[in-house]
DNA sequence: CAGAAGATCGGG
DNA sequence: CCGATCTTCTGC
């Protein structure tokens, strides 16, 4: 029980497998406090390396987006608009640079809503899943149907890359 | 060094 | 539809 997913599944896979592969399993967070919450991730996107100009490692390694030209298994996280902390998983290889945004949990749906929910900040840059006292993932399964659209946001990446079927949704 | 825009959200 | 709010990147 609480089976806990080690960096090897991360850095193994393609972020669009995992991205459709994390709906249903258990994403976990323990506050300071000791308390602790598990929510099943519902919603999900991938992105998927230098190339994809949705991602921000298209953009080169910067101090930015360095965490995700390492080896897969940590955090991502990033402050959009001033105010919301966006929760990421580094996905592959070192060189790599491919990460899964979470979306959406059971209870709590958006990005910008989930970070709040979680209270991230910066210090989650890096965070290793499989060694984190603070965040990680655990195997679990849900019911339903999973659902392939188009990415949120990313007007600016062009219709190419915009058009990719790369969200993945549990249909209620 | 100034300016613009962003993987968003909530209010009017 | 628009403002909040600040980091990051780009161009001069």
């Amino acid at each position: 029980m609480n089976k806990r997913i080690t960096n090897v599944y991360f850095q193994n896979h393609d972020a669009v497998f995992i991205a459709e592969d994390l709906i249903g399993k258990t994403l976990v967070r323990q506050f300071e406090t000791g308390e602790i919450i598990r929510a099943k991730i519902i919603e999900t996107e991938a992105y998927v390396g230098p190339e994809d100009l949705a991602c921000h490692a298209s953009k080169g390694k910067t101090p930015r987006t360095s965490i995700m030209f390492d080896k897969g298994g940590t955090v991502y996280v990033y402050l959009i608009y001033g105010m919301y902390w966006m929760l990421n998983f580094v996905i592959a290889g070192e060189n790599e640079p491919q990460a899964v945004l979470i979306r959406g949990v059971e209870n709590c749906v958006g990005p910008g809503r989930l970070g709040k929910f979680l209270e991230l900040d910066k210090s989650f840059y890096g965070e290793d899943l499989e060694i984190s006292d603070r965040i990680w993932l655990e195997e679990s399964t849900i019911d339903g149907e999973i659902i392939a659209t188009p990415r949120i946001g990313i007007d600016y990446a062009g219709e190419f890359w915009k058009n990719k079927p790369w969200r993945f949704v549990l249909k209620v």
